[in-house]
RNA sequence: UGGGGCAUGGUGCAAUGGCAGCACACCAGACUUUGGAUCUGUCUAUCUUGGUUCGAAUCCAGGUGCCCCAGCCA
């Protein structure tokens, strides 16, 4: 079965979860996805969303999707509605739709109430000052010297900081809390400050923001959300979290944090994305390469496969490198299961079967998916000219080669077995421009009457009939497991794989491939999972590779 | 030299004081009209030192290594 659900295997959350539940910190469960939409989703994100929408789904309970829309100098509505997009795709159902921005009134309102308990000041110094006042990892910090100013002065202050009589950096609101802290979060976090930049939601109707540790707790504790889970970087943020619920008295949300997911051969940082798709080493955020969602739907990766994948990876605080293989794995058991046979020459060259009758053309039957009988039969035209893939001759073959070598017998698959009798070359660069074979009439469809052994079958197709198309074949986007461990003089941009994208312009399909639709996948027989690209045009189709086929012959030539 | 977190085969995840298991990868073989799929088999691990215990991956103490934190980003 293609769809059947894997069963998730407990972890330290679920467990963690199981305990708060017996024990009556909680009576229910409810979690949530909170993605700032300041970029497209990606495969770490995936993880994310298995866990957040997991756990709820393990529970009874609901998730809701907010987005985390405290700056607006980086959000645009149109990442809002990719990151919808996304997370439908992979197949979660979020409870309510929500953003930080809807709570820009009642955070305000709390940061008043913490002024008044004498927990917030307004301070003046600048931001280098700030940074300098906050001491080091070894040191503690010093208290600004507006950290006394009155409570009075502070409410008149924050309210001139939120009716733009300010300028942007002129101040910020900051928690009052320890500069002497070994947690360098609690050394008077900034809770507001003023951007003058327009909100994608709220549009001009502020100018002071909170910042995400003021936001994200009230957020949650407001919606009922009763475990927050996030990555481990916000380990150390946690007793700021819980800090400011408990003193706004407001319902305790529990923080769990998990090891972010991290894959070989590419990167997940936003930024660095971005700067692929800005500096032109990938066409866009959906190009096929890329790490996000986006790209992987283009590319054919079937959603299931990508869940199956999260679900296999695990969930711990261990740091992690996942083998980008387990998750090509995935794509290939699902597809293997669901995706149309269909036979496909990449790099053609053309064989004559010189004993065949000219003009002649036959309808042999191929099945069309071995691993699902349903699927039935479809028809191949067989004629005197066909094209093989250039990579199944060899003048001189390697050992262990069953393919078509002169003298030799190979099966052509559905069709008949024909043998190498000589090779036609170009004069000036000796490249092997057409190759001459005969056929054995008695082994239509392959079957040898006589009961001999022919050790290898290749894919064909009519030249006469074949649909010319474009396949873009997609290597990984890095040449080092880990991009994000280099050199010290270098980059993760000087391991950027130079050969990840190579375009067949002159692929040779078989004819019920002329018309195809977005997103629809095959197996090219012996090459692998191909789904039509949307660039795709009637009457010339274009193909993404999604994955190769397992190739043991790579493997026992390279040795 | 502050604080927080993490150490189990090549990569991940389990084992919750009682035979170190699962997946992927690897290797070998069977089968095969896809060198695919499928099937079978094999290899490889508890960071280190000490302690507690009949028994330790698990508990305790010390050591080592790696990751995160000094945004008016999230």
């Amino acid at each position: 079965m293609t769809n059947e659900p894997v069963t998730v295997p407990s972890n330290f959350i679920v467990e963690a979860v199981e305990e708060d539940l017996k024990s009556g910190r909680f009576d229910h469960v409810q979690t949530r996805f909170p993605p700032e939409p300041n970029g497209y989703l990606h495969i770490g994100h995936a993880k994310a969303l298995c866990i957040d929408f997991g756990i709820a789904e393990t529970f009874g309970g609901v998730c809701n999707l907010r987005f985390d829309d405290t700056n607006p100098v980086k959000e645009e509505t149109e990442y809002v509605d990719a990151i919808k997009e996304d997370i439908q795709w992979l197949g979660f159902k979020w409870g309510q739709e929500l953003y930080a921005s809807d709570y820009f009134d009642q955070l305000y309102d709390f940061a008043i109430e913490l002024i008044k308990k004498g927990k917030a000041y307004v301070d003046d110094l600048t931001a280098d000052q700030i940074r300098e006042y906050r001491g080091t990892l070894t040191e503690p910090g010093k208290d600004s010297p507006w950290r006394n100013r009155s409570v009075e002065e502070n409410l008149a202050l924050f309210e001139k900081m939120r009716s733009g009589e300010f300028a942007e950096g002129a101040c910020v609101l900051r928690a009052r809390i320890d500069m002497g802290s070994s947690n360098i979060n609690m050394r008077d976090p900034t809770m507001y400050r003023i951007i003058k930049t327009p909100h994608h939601r709220t549009g001009s109707k502020w100018c002071i923001y909170p910042m995400y540790d003021f936001a994200h707790g009230q957020s949650d504790s407001g919606e009922g959300v009763t475990h927050s889970l996030c990555d481990l970087a916000y380990e150390d943020h946690r007793p700021l979290y819980n800090w400011f619920l408990d003193e706004l008295g407001l319902f305790k949300t529990r923080q769990i944090e998990f090891a972010r997911l991290n894959v070989t051969y590419t990167i997940m940082s936003k930024r660095f994305l971005r700067q692929l798709v800005t500096d032109k080493f990938v066409s866009g955020w959906d190009d096929p390469r890329m790490p996000t969602l986006g790209a992987m739907r283009r590319r054919g990766y079937p959603a299931q496969a990508v869940r199956n994948f999260i679900d296999q990876v695990g969930v711990a605080k261990n740091e992690n490198l996942i083998d980008v293989g387990l998750l090509e794995f995935n794509v290939r058991d699902l597809l293997n299961k669901s995706a149309r046979r269909v036979l496909a020459v990449l790099n053609p060259v053309k064989v004559v079967i010189t004993n065949y009758p000219e003009g002649q053309v036959e309808q042999l039957e191929a099945i069309n998916n071995p691993e699902d009988p349903s699927a039935g039969t479809r028809t191949l035209p067989f004629s005197r000219e066909i094209y093989i893939e250039q990579d199944d001759f060899r003048e001189v073959p390697p050992p262990k080669y069953f393919r078509l070598t002169p003298g030799r017998e190979v099966r052509l698959r559905y069709g008949y077995i024909i043998k190498c009798q000589d090779v036609v070359k170009d004069p000036v660069t000796g490249e092997v421009t057409e190759i001459h074979c005969t056929y054995d009439p008695e082994t239509r469809g392959g079957y040898a009457p006589d009961g001999r052994k022919v050790q290898g079958t290749i894919h064909w197709v009519s030249a006469s009939h074949a649909v010319n198309a474009e396949v873009r074949m997609y290597d990984r986007l890095f040449t080092v497991e880990n991009p994000k461990k280099v050199d010290e003089d270098k980059t993760y941009l000087d391991y950027v794989n130079p050969d990840s994208l190579k375009v067949l312009s002159d692929c040779k399909l078989e004819p019920s491939l002329l018309n195809v639709t977005m997103g629809e996948q095959f197996q090219f027989e012996r090459k692998g999972f191909f789904c039509a690209d949307q660039d795709s045009k009637p009457g010339k189709p274009v193909f993404n590779l999604t994955v190769t086929l397992r190739d043991s012959w790579a493997k026992i030539e390279n040795k």
